[in-house]
DNA sequence: ACTGTACCCTGTAGGC
DNA sequence: TGCCTACAGGGTACAG
């Protein structure tokens, strides 16, 4: 699921657990992820501190004592799972909750700090990954050196959607899925920011371009509710499907926040529109859209 | 250089 | 109940 507010969520919840404390075991239960764990992981792992867990785009990034970085991404089914001493069970701080029974069987790495507190990565697609780099080697790794702004950054303006939408044949859809263009947004929320914007997702991006000089109007609607869906879906602890649960047991709940996503063949929610919600597959991934308010 | 498609992997939902 | 298919929030490699 992990977008930017999931993704983000999920940081705030390591953090407390994480930043500033030694990490006293790793364990692997297999070899690789979506790419295989790094030479030597464990070892360049144990003994180090966590000087500070931040996020870039998708990415969770751990600054380490040892100058490495180790570099998390959730995928689409990634979720930490945390346990305190004392814990029964370990409590879920993000992603989904695959029905995985007693045992979970894809806790794929187990990180234990020397206060006694147990992170687990667990992911069934393993579409995830964790890497090392050397942290002044970060901005020019491959994974980082194309990514877009941050949606909440100042950097996103108007101007910005403007110019990296000229010259270009995909539609808005595609444009703002591109991490490279803004980093951090994913299928559910470039529907939900289209919609608040009244913005098709099928119209090219190129609508966005500068008009004499100066963004166009669509572009001007659109940064806006980029930024005011993310924020939403922070307030509410992101977004959950299935039974995701933060450490406190709570949920993100902004899933029923949705004015289009997933809601196929039902009313549109803006007040007054008659439209019917509907879906199409773009680039692959299902687009949610109000044909009355997205023009 | 750009754009669209196939694919990585497992689990779930829904039709029959 | 089982079997089958389609689909799932990520990103990348490749063909055109």
């Amino acid at each position: 699921m992990p977008e930017l507010p999931e993704v983000e969520t999920v940081r705030r919840g390591l953090q407390p657990v994480l930043e500033g404390e030694l990490i006293a075991r790793v364990r692997l239960n297999r070899k690789d992820l979506r790419f295989p764990f790094p030479e030597g992981f464990v070892e360049r792992l144990s003994g180090a501190r966590v000087e500070k867990l931040s996020r870039r785009a998708k990415y969770l990034v751990g600054e380490l004592s040892t100058g490495e970085a180790l570099i998390m991404h959730l995928g689409m089914t990634g979720r930490f799972l945390i346990r305190q001493p004392g814990d029964a069970a370990p409590q879920q701080i993000g992603e989904y909750e695959y029905a995985t029974g007693g045992g979970d069987k894809h806790a794929h790495v187990i990180i234990e700090t020397s206060r006694g507190a147990e992170v687990t990565y667990s992911d069934p697609r393993r579409f995830g990954f964790m890497l090392l780099c050397p942290q002044r080697d970060l901005e020019a790794h491959a994974l980082f050196r194309n990514l877009g702004v941050e949606p909440l950054g100042d950097a996103l303006t108007a101007a910005y959607l403007a110019s990296r939408a000229a010259n270009k044949k995909t539609d808005l859809k595609a444009f703002l899925m591109d991490q490279r263009v803004v980093a951090g947004l994913g299928n559910i929320y470039v529907s939900e920011a289209l919609f608040r914007a009244g913005l098709k997702p099928t119209r090219k991006s190129a609508s966005l371009a500068l008009r004499s000089g100066a963004p166009s109007a669509h572009s001007e609607r659109l940064v806006p509710e980029i930024r005011a869906v993310l924020m939403a879906a922070l307030q509410a602890g992101g977004s959950t499907l299935r039974d995701y649960r933060h450490a406190d047991g709570t949920s993100g709940a902004f899933q029923d926040a949705f004015m289009v996503y997933g809601r196929e063949g039902e009313p549109c929610l803006r007040p007054g529109c008659r439209g019917t919600v509907r879906k199409c597959v773009q680039a692959g991934r299902s687009t949610f859209f109000c044909p009355a308010c997205q023009k």
